[in-house]
DNA sequence: TGTACATCAGTGAACGCGCGTTCACTGATGTAC
DNA sequence: TGTACATCAGTGAACGCGCGTTCACTGATGTAC
């Protein structure tokens, strides 16, 4: 079996996707790893420490998807334009393969609970959400330079795009139970992209 | 001064908003209303219904909000489309001008913290966002048999954009503690529908 | 005009439960000499 | 090869606090006759 902090980590995952970080309770955790509570305690100082490693995991998680995505996009095609319109299809795939839900929830879930987390985890969250901004701004900044926008276009509001209408989505979902909504939205930014962009 | 009731729900929407509903006591929002936290339960049955008492009076302040705007913008100009356009540029700057955080927080911490509600609630948010999405759906048709989209598009993915974008530029407002995300993700959401259709 | 009763809008003490956290202790494994 | 000690990965009982909720009671206002 993998190592108990791994298996921590995993369960504590689901169970924030499925109901938040306040509604899940160390019992639960500790309960499902097989431990007892005290054990908990031994791999994580306090609850902030879980919500941090979780948050930690998960932007890594994310950056590398990101990273492959339009890696891959690029080797399929050279152009800046149409790897990132590639990319964005395959984003959109991937978020509809995620049956239960997309880890994206949990940056929502800190920015709506960040009362109950220590300023360490905000900035965390903060990081991830610039690190994002600019690295599409950057894709951007290449297109634009091939490919005049039709309109003048603030490149960092469309930068922000891509998460925000990721979270956006991912909202839409959960209070609609329907699935399928973020990688709809994803589509939507593409088309804008492309009617932007493309001759 | 205004009945306790309306006090309690004007205490517990600022409240919510800077923390969400579950980091919010009823001890604090007796406090605040300068009741004691007995003199609560005999305005709300259990918290529960206090949720259900904010998220309606949302709703129904929201739907006038979209009613007004798009109403005022129609009368500035008669075409379906430009109308739109100048629709969603008030909505631009009514988003900017509040400063307190958007109420839209209170449908996405509902989403986000759904556990903690019963089922009416999370219906009634639901039948909050299909009905936002019809509302804009009804536009773009209108819209679209004018002026016939450059792409092939999905009208319910569109409606649903509004929506999205702004609790997605909510989200990111709060995890980057910068003003002003959704106003400009709605710009972008409006030079899309430009592109998309005029010509 | 006075009396009896009902309703409204609370008070404030008490209850019980769940939850995060602490702490003394334990058995298994690793390391030094 | 055996002994002593340290570290790792826990156990399980106990603590205390905050929170939602209940409930018997109360003073002010309204209504019937």
């Amino acid at each position: 079996m993998a190592d108990t902090r791994t298996t921590i980590l995993d369960i504590t995952e689901a169970a924030v996707l499925e109901k938040g970080f306040e509604a899940t309770s160390i019992e639960e955790i500790a309960a499902a790893a097989e431990i007892s509570r005290g054990g908990f305690f031994y791999h994580f100082k306090d609850k902030n420490a879980l919500a941090r490693a979780l948050i930690e995991r998960y932007i890594a998680t994310e950056d590398r998807l990101y990273d492959d995505l339009f890696a891959r996009a690029r080797e399929l095609n050279d152009d800046p334009l149409h790897a990132l319109l590639i990319g964005l299809k395959l984003l959109a795939e991937t978020l509809d393969d995620m049956p239960n839900g997309h880890p994206g929830c949990i940056i929502a879930s800190a920015a709506y609970q960040d009362r109950l987390f220590d300023r360490g985890i905000r900035d965390l969250n903060r990081q991830a959400i610039l690190g994002w901004r600019a690295r599409f701004r950057a894709m951007f900044e290449q297109i634009a330079e091939k490919y005049p926008p039709k309109t003048k276009v603030d490149l960092d509001a469309l930068g922000d795009m891509v998460s925000s209408v990721v979270e956006g989505g991912l909202i839409l979902e959960r209070a609609l139970g329907e699935p399928g909504v973020p990688a709809a939205q994803i589509m939507q930014l593409r088309t804008y992209i492309k009617l932007l962009f493309a001759d």
